[in-house]
DNA sequence: GCTTTATTTAAGTTGACACTTAATTAAGTG
DNA sequence: CACTTAATTAAGTGTCAACTTAAATAAAGC
């Protein structure tokens, strides 16, 4: 899933899609009215999003609603910060190791 | 910078080159050995998160050691969540709105 | 200065994927 | 039930980028 959600935010215009139903949900063809793009080519992109849990769509009649899923973009988020903090763990722990052998032995080049 | 920076870690052997590289120093041929796709692959990769601004080079002698570059995370993560949190506040400012509105008419479907 | 080691650059191939138009589904509406 | 509206699925095309092998660079060692 986190891949997935990775994945769906490569593309520059599905990350301005989300920039736009962030605010509110919005229908398929408002979204398109954004771009210069084909309608079709919107909706693969929505498919896209829908699938990697960021957005979420609700029907009504002809009309489907498309939202932002704010828990894949925890997840996301989450991924991200995860990432960051176990390195600045393993900086520090990297850091202690290389002290203790410095009182042994040159570093090597 | 940001949409390289997002571009990078769109990849996922690019994701895993940063696992190796965030515990320190590596060069690019020990990177290169724990995968099974050729030195100037790797090479290419790294240039890539190179120019992304995640990854620095030192060298030395005939080997380039390539270390994570710490700033370059920040600003992605930064990314992330100022999305995030601009999204949180829009949605407070839309749902106040709809209060308002909600006091006037009902909500059209 | 030739050889080795480490790595990159060059050039070409292949597969994925972001588009397109055309056809299809699905829900109202006269 | 034909017609309109909203959107999707289908099918095909072109571009890009992740790989490949071969050639080039660059520093060190003999």
């Amino acid at each position: 899933m986190i891949n997935q959600a990775i994945h769906a935010i490569t593309e520059p215009r599905r990350r301005d899609i989300l920039y736009l139903v962030r605010d509110g949900e919005l229908t398929s063809s408002a979204i398109a009215s954004h771009f210069d793009i084909s309608a079709p080519a919107i909706s693969q992109h929505l498919k896209v999003l829908e699938e990697a849990g960021l957005v979420v769509v609700r029907r009504a009649g002809t009309k489907r609603f498309y939202g932002l899923r704010r828990e894949g973009f925890a997840e996301l988020k989450q991924y991200i910060e995860s990432f960051w903090d176990d390195s600045l763990i393993r900086l520090k722990e990297a850091a202690e190791e290389e002290e203790r052998r410095n009182h042994e032995s040159k570093p090597q080049q």
